[in-house]
DNA sequence: GTCTATATTAAGATAGAC
DNA sequence: GTCTATCTTAATATAGAC
C-alpha cells in the first residue's frame, strides 16, 4: 500500500485518462482499444488485462461523468439563489461537461450501445430539469401553467447540448473561455422573467466573461 | 424510359429508403451495408454495384436531408410573419426532421467522418440562425444589443435537438403528434416578447397540439 | 442487374511466456 | 503486470458467373 502510494499513478487509472483524451479528440467510435494502448506504449494485451472490454473503459467513465455532474446538481440547494451565483454554477456544470465531452456529443450512439447509459441519463436529465426548475422559481417565474417547466426544459436542452451545436456550427475550438457564451445563451432564456437589477447583473457578467 | 416509368420503384431509390429506414430505426452507425441488402432481399453484391460503399450511402441521404431543409428554410420569406404561420413553419420542419432523423441523432459522428456534412451542417445551421433572426425582429424583438441573435439561436438549438433531447429523457417513440410538444418549446423562447393578442394565439396553439 | 463466392481489413479478445 | 503472438469475428469490398 505504502509502496502503491509512492509509485506513479496507476496502470488502470492511465488508461481511463488516456482513454478520455482520446476520445474527446476524436470521438469514441473513431478510437480503438489499440489506439489508447498504443498513446500509452503499452501492449493490448497489457490493457486488456485491465479492461476485458472497450465498453467496460466507455462505461467506466461514463460512470465517472454521471457522479460528477449528478455530485454538481445536489449542492447548495439551500443556499440563497442570485444571478452570480446561478452563472457560477451554470459554469461549473459547462467544466465538467466539457472534461467529459465525449458523452454528450456521441449520447445517441452510447446510449444505443449501453443500457446503463440509457438509464442514467434518462435519470440525469430529469434531475437537471427538476434542479433548473427550482431555480426558475427562486427566481419568481410564475408556478401555475407550468412556465416554470417549460423554461427548465428549454434551460436544460440548452446546457445540454451548447456544446455539440457549437461544433455543429463549426466553431473552433478555442478551449479558453469558451463557456461564457454557452452559460449567457442559457441563462437568457430566463433573462425576461428577472427584474430590473438582475437583467442588469446577468449583462454585466456577460459582456464580462465574452 | 417509358418501361422505366411502369417498372417498379427502381432499386438504387428502394435502397436509399430501406437505408433510411434501418439507419432512423437503429442508427447509422449500428445499420451495415450487409444489413440494408438482407433488409431487401438482394445479395450485398448488387447493393454495391448501384452505391459503392456504405459511405456514398449516407452521403446520399445526407444530401436529401439538407436539400429539403434548405428548402423550407428559403420559403415564403416575404410572407407576413404571424404566430399561427411561424407554428405551422416549425411544425413542417420537426416533420422533415423526423423523416431523417438519423441524421440529427448521430451528427457529431457523420460529421467527424464526412467533411461534407461538417461543411454543409455549418452552413445549414448559420441559415437557420438567421432565418430565425428575422423572425425573431419581425415579432418586434429588439434588435440593437443583439436579443435577436441570441433569442435566435436558442430557438436554432431547440429545433435541432429536440429530438435528442427527447430520446435522451427516454420518452417513448409516439410517433403520432410528438411535435407539438417540441414546437412549443421552441416558441416558449419568443413568448414573452409577444404582444399579448399573439401570446394568447400562441397558447391556443398550445393546448391545442399538446 | 443480379447473383455467389471470396478477399481484405481492422477491431476485439485470448493464450501463454516472461 | 506486462509482453508477443495469434485467433475470431464482422464489416466492407471485389471478382466473375449468369
Amino acid at each position: 500500500m505504502a509502496e502503491q502510494t509512492a509509485k506513479k499513478v496507476r496502470t488502470p487509472d492511465r488508461i481511463l485518462s488516456t482513454a478520455l483524451t482520446l476520445f474527446n479528440e476524436l470521438g469514441e467510435p473513431n478510437v480503438t482499444s489499440n489506439d489508447i494502448a498504443d498513446e500509452m506504449d503499452i501492449s493490448p494485451g497489457n490493457l486488456h488485462y485491465h479492461f476485458r472490454t472497450k465498453s467496460d473503459i466507455v462505461e467506466a467513465l461514463f460512470a465517472r461523468c454521471d457522479d460528477e455532474v449528478s455530485g454538481l446538481l445536489s449542492s447548495d440547494r439551500d443556499q440563497t439563489m442570485d444571478v452570480e451565483r446561478a452563472w457560477f454554477q451554470i459554469h461549473v456544470l459547462f467544466e465538467t461537461m466539457w472534461a467529459f465531452r465525449f458523452v454528450y456529443r456521441d449520447i445517441a450512439q452510447l446510449i444505443s450501445k449501453y443500457p446503463n447509459v440509457q438509464r442514467k441519463t434518462a435519470r440525469l436529465m430529469h434531475r437537471k430539469i427538476s434542479v433548473l426548475e427550482q431555480g426558475c422559481k427562486a427566481f419568481g417565474v410564475e408556478t401555475q401553467g407550468g412556465e416554470a417547466d417549460t423554461l427548465a426544459r428549454n434551460m436544460t436542452l440548452v446546457v445540454t447540448y451548447w456544446l455539440s451545436f457549437e461544433l455543429a456550427c463549426g466553431v473552433e475550438g478555442t478551449d479558453g473561455d469558451r463557456f461564457g457564451r454557452g452559460v449567457y445563451q442559457v441563462m437568457s432564456i430566463l433573462l425576461p422573467y428577472l427584474d430590473a437589477e438582475s437583467q442588469g447583473i446577468l449583462q454585466r457578467l456577460a459582456s464580462e466573461y465574452t
